[in-house]
RNA sequence: GGCGAGAUCGCAUAGUGGUCUAGUGCAGCCGCCUUGAAAGCGGCCAGGUGUAACAGCCUCCAGGGUUCGAAUCCCUGUCUCGCCGCCA
């Protein structure tokens, strides 16, 4: 949800916004109007609700003999504010209803266009030569069942399709990324939070989940909640319809949760291991700050992103994602992209949006300061997806013998372990 | 899953159909007094909407209903607490 006064003080700008995204400008227009019949319609029924509150008082003090009279007129007067009541409500619902529908505007410096139409903002790292050392890549599904990692074949067996069973070695790389992620993320300030995974719908429709990314989203009817895509759900519903202490914000939480994605419209994308899969494992950062502030915090966000993907040895490129790929509720983007050598590109491993006053206002969080209440912002970013991280490692790591290289920083985390090594025949 | 009790402006409480425009206490803020502090005294002290600023209107967990009129009565839901059952 935006600022509804937007309608009134810069529906340019708002259209403008929508045309970066390549959605439709009318929608504005459309609620400027719904907003005006909204605001006549509520100032109607008030004017009768005051009419009719001095009238009951009259009738409280009336005599025995003025009351039937003043009665009779207290009667057909509730029967307009009946209908008056009616009336705005209708009206109000209309204007929710278009309003939930209009995404967050985003920054006029946000590059315009689609999916294929981010901005490379930075390059970290260089890709390995394969070729000068002398031998092919192996792909990470490959290179996961040699070592005995990652089960395709079993995850289907007992799941279906993009389930997957990490085992053995593959199983101790999430769990080593997860404590390392969390140790990181505690160094850095953030609380570390363990939250549901399965949610009311407030939250998911206060987070903008359930607009256009709704097919994405499993839905429980037997129990009428949700099962989030990410803990970023959980971590904004969480203040929900609180009012914060500003001299609290920036509040910083690392969420860890399962994440369930239906990948509903990706059917024949990436259907080989783990890259897109139903379930995964995923450590996230999420901020709660003034608004004015949260252009500074993205800035934090990304930086430890990329501390993070750096520190584990990954090639990886920093993207301004374009307006028409932002999603409902960011006003900005930037996604990390890690080298993955089998197929010689860049593919996403984090991604990090400035919610701006959407989410918050959606989910009724504001923030107490000096002078009165007003909204917060609300970003989050991903620390660590657990599944791409480890497609990362073990491509990049890979050895001609088919093993790999654990990074020095998770060592610790992994019994001092520095190689994975391929299962003789016998074992697989 | 069954039965019972609850949810009031930061906290604690009062309020069983009309002057509730929600009382009181505590905490907090401002002022007076004081060398300073405490005490005492006076004032302020929830959010929303709306306005140039007022006013007005909305909100007593939420949504419906009864009524001329609902914090108060009825229904449904959410959550909390207690007891019983089941359970990792």
């Amino acid at each position: 949800m935006i600022d509804p006064r937007l309608l009134r003080t810069d529906p340019d700008g708002l259209k403008r916004s929508q045309e970066a995204r390549g959605e439709s400008p009318e929608l504005i227009d459309q609620l400027i109007e719904a907003d005006e019949d909204r605001r006549a319609a509520i100032a109607t029924f008030e004017n009768l609700r005051a009419e009719q509150k001095q009238l009951g008082r009259e009738v409280a003090q009336a005599t025995d003999q003025t009351r039937p009279e003043l009665l009779a007129k207290a009667r057909s007067l509730a029967e307009e504010v009946k209908q008056a009541e009616a009336g705005s409500g209708v009206a109000e619902a209309r204007f929710t209803e278009l309003m939930m529908l209009l995404p967050n505007p985003v920054f006029p410096d946000v590059p315009r266009g689609g999916e294929d139409d981010f901005v490379v903002v930075e390059t970290h790292g260089t890709p390995r030569d394969f070729a000068a050392e002398g031998f092919t890549p192996r792909d990470h599904l490959e290179l996961g069942e040699l070592i005995g990692g990652i089960d395709m074949e079993r995850g289907t067996k007992i799941s279906g399709s993009r389930f997957y069973v990490l085992r053995g070695p593959g199983a101790l790389l999430e769990l080593a990324l997860t404590q390392y992620a969390v140790s990181k993320a505690v160094q850095w300030g953030l609380t570390p939070m363990l939250v549901p995974a399965l949610v009311k719908p407030e939250a998911m429709e206060g987070t903008g989940f359930l607009g256009q990314a709704a097919q994405d989203v499993y839905y429980l009817p037997a129990d009428d909640q949700y099962l989030v895509g990410t803990s970023e759900v959980a971590l904004a519903a969480y203040h929900m319809n609180e009012i914060l202490d500003a001299d609290h914000l920036p509040l910083r939480y690392m969420g860890y949760s399962p994440c369930f994605r239906r990948e509903a419209g990706s059917y024949g994308k990436d259907t080989r291991g783990i890259f897109r899969v139903h379930w995964f494992d995923k450590v996230e950062m999420f901020t709660y700050c003034r608004v004015e502030d949260s252009v500074a915090e993205h800035q934090r966000l990304l930086g430890h992103e990329k501390d993070f993907i750096a520190s584990l040895g990954i090639p990886f490129q920093v993207l301004d994602v374009a307006a028409g790929d932002l999603g409902l509720s960011a006003a900005r983007k930037y996604d990390c992209y890690g080298w993955v050598p089998s197929q010689q590109k860049y593919r996403e491993i984090t991604s990090t949006s400035n919610c701006t006053q959407f989410q918050s206002r959606r989910l009724n969080i504001r923030a107490r300061g000096a002078d009165g209440v007003g909204p917060v912002a609300t970003l989050n970013g991903t620390l660590c997806a657990m599944p791409r991280m480890i497609i990362m490692i073990l491509e990049n790591n890979q050895q001609p013998d088919g093993s790999v290289i654990v990074p020095e920083v998770l060592r610790p985390y992994m019994g001092g372990v520095e190689r994975l090594e391929p299962l003789e025949a016998a074992q697989a």
